[in-house]
RNA sequence: GGGCGGUUCGGAUAGCGGCAAUUCCAUCGCGCUGUAAACGCGACGACCGUUCGGUCUACGGGGGUUCGAGUCCCUCACCGCCCA
């Protein structure tokens, strides 16, 4: 149900419309995060007017719950993740503060045991799955229950069970886990059994380029709708070839896995949404990302604009717009920075208190309004340029 | 006039004689990439040196006891409540 519309001439950017059951995606697009079912501190009404194409929501968290669709409150295409990122955030990485991507102030830890078995915060991971605990009762997840709740919950577009490793994580570990996410992506495609949803399968292989083009071969040549790319990316010049700068590793795990994918599936990079990474992905040929970035900065009071983004606490006394010349509906309504600010200072126990609904919603505004850009940029062969003209005035 | 209670870093608070001294708020700085995170981390007397310290100035003012006082004693000032 993808369809290319047009391919950039200089980059490998395509422009393309996905069809699912509740509605069509126009591609490149923002997927807004709504882990819960619910984009925090925004009523349902409000996800319409941030031109928001697409949500993911997730299995791990919404287990045992209904359709996506009714806890949204909103008619549109959505996604869930398949829970499998959860087995990494919450184990490992909470246990040792490792993020999936590497920084410079990323405490060196051990990889974990090739072996079978490993266990970090409760979270065992083995063969047929996952145990993990939930509520204070240990619970299980594996591919084919994933793809059952899934299926379940209603979502339009689901994920295939993965196993996301640590950057930290090493060959031997990598390798271990890439085969298991490979045994688990084909029990997946068993285990589906609405034909009506797409499914994406994930390649993985981490940091390391045979492992990630074996992923990409692998995940290509079986029966998925979509390809998802996932897993960890250094950012540090600790491989050589790479400058050590923002994203670089991103960029060059993109360009030796996309190479190998159909031209005509379209292809998700999971939790990726920085601006410059937004442009970096699209010019490798990346049709869809989530990433938490725009609604959770919002809720600590960081605003985008064009010009770069800023945090909201320090603006207490300029009469400034949040953006100028923004026409989102937080700034077409005439909130200002000042406004914001004291917002922000103000009460901030009820649930959808102000500040941060209308700082959630300008910046979800700002990201899918710059994808709308860059799609009208592509439509007109301008990417490249559209790309180098943003990024310049774009300061961070 | 008498009886209590108080006075600690911008505000509010802790503080059995070993204290540059607790916590909260405020302030400032940093972070946030398939949501653990509608926050998290750090700094918050001054000066000096690299970590780690070092020195000085500090718990209303003054005096005393003590090796050592925010902490005990005396006194003064101010504030609060109660009895006249």
């Amino acid at each position: 149900m993808f369809k290319i519309l047009k391919k950039d001439k200089d980059t490998k950017a395509r422009l393309g419309v996905l069809s699912t059951p509740h509605g069509t995606i126009r591609t490149p697009s923002y997927v807004i995060v709504a882990t819960h079912a619910e984009v925090k501190c925004l009523r349902p009404s409000d996800i319409k007017k941030t031109k928001t194409q697409v949500v993911i929501a997730n299995t791990y968290h919404l287990r045992g719950k209904a359709n996506v669709h009714k806890l949204l409150g909103v008619k549109m295409p959505i996604m869930t993740d398949s829970g499998g990122f959860q087995v990494f955030s919450l184990g490992f990485g909470n246990k040792f503060g490792v993020g999936k991507i590497l920084r410079k102030n990323t405490r060196p830890v051990r990889s974990r045991s090739p072996l079978a078995t490993s266990s970090s915060n409760g979270v065992k991971i083995t063969e047929k799955g996952v145990y993990f605990m939930l509520d204070g009762k240990k619970r299980f997840l594996g591919p084919e229950l994933s793809i059952k709740l899934q299926e379940k919950l209603g979502a339009d577009i689901i994920f295939a069970f993965d196993e996301c490793t640590s950057p930290l994580d090493n060959y031997a570990y990598n390798k271990k886990a890439l085969e298991r996410t490979h045994r688990w992506a084909k029990e997946c495609l068993k285990a589906r059994k609405r034909k009506d949803r797409i499914l994406f399968g994930i390649i993985q292989g981490g940091r390391f380029k045979d492992l990630r083009i074996k992923s990409a071969k692998f995940i290509a040549s079986l029966p998925f709708e979509g390809i998802g790319i996932g897993g960890s990316f250094g950012n540090l010049p600790v491989r050589p070839g790479s400058s050590g700068r923002a994203g670089d590793e991103m960029v060059e795990t993109l360009k030796w896995v996309v190479p190998h994918l159909p031209e005509e599936k379209p292809r998700h990079l999971l939790g990726i949404g920085r601006v410059e990474d937004v442009f970096n992905a699209v010019e490798q040929g990346i049709d869809l990302f989530d990433c938490v970035i725009p609604t959770r900065e919002a809720r600590h009071g960081r605003i985008y604009t064009k010009q770069g983004h800023f945090d909201i606490w320090k603006y207490q006394s300029t009469g400034l717009a949040l953006e100028k010349r923004c026409r989102c509906p937080i700034c077409k309504s005439g909130v200002t920075r000042t406004k914001l600010h004291s917002l922000f200072k103000g009460d901030q126990t009820t649930l959808t208190n102000r500040a941060k609904r209308y700082a959630t919603i300008h910046n979800m505004w700002f990201f899918n309004n710059l994808l709308e850009e860059i799609r009208n940029s592509i439509a007109k062969g301008k990417f490249k340029e559209f790309k180098k003209r943003f990024l310049t005035k774009f300061k961070v």
